[in-house]
RNA sequence: CGGAAUGUAGCGCAGUUGGUAGCGCACUACGUUCGGGACGUAGGGGUCGGGCGUUCGAGUCGCCUCAUUCCGACCA
C-alpha cells in the first residue's frame, strides 16, 4: 500500500487517507465532507492545541465556552458577516422526529418547527457578542480575553481534506477592549503568537502580512494573516487576527461607561486557527515515504523496533529497549515499544516512517551483545550505529536537529521558490510554476480582481516587514511603495 | 451550482453477450521466519450505495435518488 503512496507525489490526500487521517462518510446522510480523524492524527492535534493553549495563557487568555447553536437573528445583524457566511450555513428547523406514518423510519415531525431557524455557528462573533453585552458594563470590565476551543460548520460548495472541511476543529479568540490601540496591539500580538507557533513548533516558515480589503475576514476593519508555502508552491493561510474596530459591539449594543463618565462602543480582535494546521503540516514536509514531523509536536518521538531471531532473544530484547525507554522518558522524550511479534522489522520501519515518527532505535541480536543501538532519523532517512552509554543526551539533541533541520528545509525551499518580478508576462509565466511573486501593486482592488481572474493568482498578503520601495504596478504601472505577495492559493 | 468520473468484504479492485459474487492486502489459528515492506496451510467476513422498473432471472439493462472524488465557480 506504501508503495502506491510514494508514486504519487503531489497526492498528499493519499497520506491523509492511508496513514494518519481518513475521510469517512456516513452513507446516506446529508453529512458532506466531514472528516474523521483517528487517533493517532488527533494525537497531534492535541499537541498543538496543548501548545496553542500554553501560549494563549501566557498571553493573558482564558477559555471559555458558547453555544453550537446561534438563533438566526444574531448573524443579520452585522450586515458584512452575514454576507460574508449566509451562504454556508447549517440551519436547525425541527427539535423533533417521529416514527413514519407511510412506513418504516422516522421522518420531521412537521409540529416541532422551530420558532426561530437556529444556525450552526460557522464562527461565534455574533453569540459571543450577544453575550458580551451582559458582561460589560465598565471600564473597569475590559479588557475581556477570551479564547473558545469548539468545533463549527461551514456549508461550502466544495470540501478539501482538511484544509476545507464541512465540520472543522479549531479555536477562535474573541477580546473585547476600551480602546482602538489596545485592540490593534492585541490583534498584531496573537498574529505573532500564530507565527512563532508555526516556525517553531511546526517548522514552518511563515510571512505576517496584512490582508487586502477583498481577501479581508468578513466584518473586520483589519485581517492580519500568516502564510505559508506548501511543497507544491501553493500559499496556505494558516492563522489569521482580525482588528473588528467597533462593528461587533455596534451590531450587538454593547457600550462601556469610561473613565470620564460617558459612554464607549467597545472594540473588538477575533483571531483563529484550525485544523487545516495538519494539512499545512503534511503538505510542508511530507515526503514519498509518508509525513515528516517535527519533534515537538510528534505524538510518539522515538520509536523502537526490535529486530528478532529466536524467542529467547526477543525478550533479552524487551528488556534491554525498556532501560532505554524508561531512560529517554527521563528526559521528557516520548517513546513507543513496537513489540508486535507477528511483523517483521522492516515492515514496521516502513511503517513508523509513514507516520512520520522523527526518530528509530533499533535494537537486535548484535546490539545487544556490543552495547550498541542503530539510530535512524526520519527527516534524512539516514543510520548509525551508537553506544547506549549517553543516549538520552544524543537523542535529545538529535531531537532538536531534526526540529531545526526541517525549519530550514522548509526555508530554502521557501526562498527558492520566492521571486521578485517586475513585469505582467514574466508574472504570467512565473505564476504557472507556483511559489511566491514578490511584486508592486497599485492598491487598488479592481487590479487585484483582475490578475485573479487572469492567473488565479490572489495577494496572500501585504508583509509586516516589507521595506518601503518605490516602484510600479506590475498591472497598471501606477506608482507603488511596497511589494506585495502574490500566490496562487490552497 | 456547471463538467467529468466513481460507488461490489475493513482497504484497493475485478466481475465477459443478464444465469444467483471473486482477487490482492488486511483479519483469525497453527507452523516456519525475522538487521528494510516474509511464506505455507486452514479459516471468517457481502442486504453489490438506495429506490422503482424491464426480465423466468439484475452486480450487470433503464429511470430516479443519495453520496464521494477530481476540475471549475465559491470560500474569514
Amino acid at each position: 500500500m506504501a508503495k502506491e503512496v510514494s508514486n504519487k507525489e503531489e497526492n498528499y490526500a493519499l497520506w491523509y487517507n492511508n496513514l494518519v487521517i481518513k475521510s469517512e462518510l456516513a452513507e446516506n446522510s446529508a453529512v458532506r465532507g466531514c472528516m474523521v480523524i483517528k487517533p493517532y492524527g488527533y494525537a497531534i492535534w492535541e499537541k498543538m492545541q496543548a501548545q496553542l493553549d500554553r501560549m494563549f495563557k501566557e498571553t493573558g487568555h482564558q477559555n471559555a465556552y458558547f453555544p453550537l447553536f446561534i438563533p438566526k437573528s444574531f448573524l443579520s445583524r452585522e450586515a458584512e458577516h452575514v454576507e460574508g457566511f449566509a451562504k454556508e450555513c447549517a440551519v436547525v428547523t425541527h427539535h423533533r422526529l417521529m416514527a413514519n406514518p407511510d412506513g418504516p423510519g422516522v421522518v420531521v415531525d412537521p409540529d416541532a418547527k422551530l420558532e426561530e431557524e437556529l444556525v450552526v455557528r460557522p464562527t461565534s462573533e455574533t453569540i459571543i457578542w450577544n453575550t458580551y453585552k451582559n458582561w460589560i458594563k465598565s471600564y473597569r470590565d475590559l479588557p475581556i480575553l477570551v479564547n473558545q476551543w469548539a468545533n463549527v460548520v461551514r456549508w461550502e460548495m466544495r470540501t478539501r481534506l482538511f484544509l476545507r472541511t464541512t465540520e472543522f476543529l479549531w479555536q477562535e479568540g474573541h477580546t473585547a477592549h476600551a480602546t482602538s490601540e489596545e485592540a490593534i496591539e492585541e490583534t498584531l500580538k496573537m498574529v505573532q503568537v500564530y507565527a512563532e507557533f508555526a516556525r517553531k513548533y511546526m517548522s514552518m516558515p511563515v510571512i505576517v502580512g496584512r490582508k487586502t480589503e477583498s481577501e479581508r475576514f468578513a466584518g473586520a476593519i483589519d485581517t492580519l494573516c500568516i502564510e505559508a508555502m506548501m511543497q507544491d508552491g501553493k500559499a496556505l493561510q494558516a492563522g489569521t487576527s482580525h482588528f473588528l474596530g467597533q462593528n461587533f459591539a455596534k451590531a450587538f449594543d454593547v457600550q462601556f461607561a469610561n473613565k470620564e463618565g460617558g459612554l464607549d462602543y467597545v472594540w473588538a480582535t477575533s483571531w483563529g486557527v484550525s485544523t487545516r494546521l495538519m494539512g499545512a503540516l503534511v503538505m510542508a514536509h511530507s515526503d514519498n515515504n509518508g509525513l515528516v514531523l517535527p519533534p515537538k509536536l510528534a505524538p510518539i518521538q522515538v520509536v523502537m523496533v526490535p529486530v528478532i531471531k529466536s524467542d529467547g532473544d526477543f525478550s533479552n530484547i524487551l528488556e534491554n529497549m525498556s532501560q532505554i525507554k524508561k531512560r529517554l522518558e527521563g528526559v521528557g522524550i516520548s517513546v513507543k515499544i513496537d513489540d508486535r511479534d507477528n511483523l517483521r522489522s522492516g515492515f514496521k520501519f516502513a511503517e513508523w516512517e509513514l507516520k512520520g515518527v522523527p526518530v528509530r532505535l533499533t535494537v537486535g541480536p548484535r546490539d545487544l551483545q556490543n552495547g550498541t543501538v542503530e539510530i535512524s532519523r526520519r527527516d534524512t532517512l539516514t543510520k548509525e550505529i551508537a553506544s547506549q552509554d549517553g543516549l538520552e543526551t544524543r537523542i535529545s539533541l538529535l531531537l532538536e536537529d531534526i526540529q531545526e533541520n526541517i525549519y530550514n528545509k522548509a526555508l530554502k525551499f521557501r526562498a527558492e521558490n520566492t521571486f521578485k518580478v517586475d513585469d505582467y508576462n514574466t508574472f504570467k509565466e512565473k505564476i504557472e510554476d507556483g511559489g511566491f511573486l514578490l511584486c508592486h501593486w497599485d492598491g487598488t482592488a479592481e487590479t487585484e480582481a483582475k490578475i485573479k481572474e487572469e492567473t488565479k493568482a490572489t495577494i496572500r498578503c501585504i508583509p509586516l516587514d516589507s521595506e518601503e520601495e518605490e516602484g510600479k504596478c506590475i498591472y497598471s504601472g501606477k506608482p507603488s511603495h511596497r511589494r506585495v505577495v502574490f500566490a496562487r492559493a490552497y
